[in-house]
DNA sequence: ATGGAAAAAGCACGATCGGTTTCTTTTTGT
DNA sequence: ACAAAAAGAAACCGATCGTGCTTTTTCCAT
């Protein structure tokens, strides 16, 4: 009962790199099984069927996400210096981490966008908390705290950069592009710390 | 002889609404006919190959774009009543023109973004050739002229409010994405004119 | 350690659907 | 009315989802 965790582990790990390229709904089970080195129907046993595989996927990826962005940054206190590392952090997961086929999650959005359903309101739930969390921390960037709409505005807007850094980088084959979004944050930090 | 450019029309704009919808690699032929009342071999003779529609769809999105939101604004003199136009027509385009389904050329630069090939690199042009476009546009911001990588950095920032606006208002539901686009972008253009 | 239950993986199959071709029928323009 | 264009019908082939049934592997109790 220990192997099938690990295999299945495996299975949403390599299912999640492939999904990134073809996208979620264009990953056949029999590439993910090749790619997995096992067969489709040994599989297709770890699952109830396909919807549950790419439900599975999807938040096995938004786990790794929260993994890689926010762990590493909890120990920092509140503020600018978390709010930086927080940025720099989802540079790197668009880059380094999803080297080929860029963010799954930021791909499975715009897939999902117009498809009602459970996987439409799963990812939902977890970019809302996930906005929610980045709301806080722009109010925690001075003290007394920001207004709340402020701060809702600045972390539109550093949202914004980032998914501007990854069609400039990613599509566009633009080189300066992490410097860009790096650049404008930092306005945007000093901007928002001025405005108090 | 003018029968058939009039059907040719209605599979682009129908396969457009398609596309956008469920993806430019996940819309069959079979659903495109059915869509347009025709057989599916009626239909398949308008193109050569599955390929040659998608591309077909997909530079008639890029025309219609450019009809939209270009064509409208040319007469306004350079400046930033042209720049103010360019963004709302474009807010206009993700929401009116796109109800169901996004914007297809956006979804279409996310699915293609790591898939080589003919579809990629005429979308990346017509992209590239709009992002030269915006940057000329943001020099004109001031006279003399700005400089150009500080225009280049302006473009940069105006297109991600775009990408934030898409994804907050289509994906995240948020009824105050279009505002909060729209202030971010005035706060752009007011301190891009101050630095000059 | 070892034998047997339970889990995991393999194999083969059926039904369906997608892109494509060929051939035939209808429609259109002159 | 006639040639050419446009649309339809039927069928092919390959790929894909999903399903039993069988075989191997893993794990635990004896």
């Amino acid at each position: 009962m220990r192997k099938g965790e690990a295999t299945r582990g495996r299975i949403l790990t390599e299912a999640g790199r492939l999904a990134a390229v073809n996208g979620l709904f264009n990953t056949s089970l029999g590439d993910v099984a090749d790619c997995c080195g096992l067969s489709k129907s040994g599989l297709f046993k770890h699952f109830d069927c396909k919807e549950a595989m790419q439900e599975a996927v999807l938040m096995d990826a938004c786990d790794r996400f929260v993994a890689f962005v926010w762990v590493p940054v909890q120990h920092l206190p509140s503020g600018r210096a978390r709010l930086e590392a927080i940025f720099e952090r989802q540079l790197d997961w668009e880059t380094v981490e999803n080297a080929a086929g860029g963010c799954l999650i930021m791909s499975s959005a715009v897939e999902l966008d117009d498809r009602p359903g459970p996987l439409r309101d799963k990812l939902h739930d977890r970019l809302q908390q996930w906005r929610r969390v980045l709301t806080r921390e722009m109010m925690a960037l001075s003290d007394p705290p920001l207004d709340y709409q402020v701060a809702k505005m600045a972390a539109f807007e550093m949202n914004s950069f980032l998914l501007g850094h990854a069609s400039a980088g990613r599509f566009m084959g633009d080189g300066d592009a992490r410097e860009a979004a790096r650049a404008a944050f930092r306005r945007l930090l000093d901007r928002t710390e001025r405005a108090d």
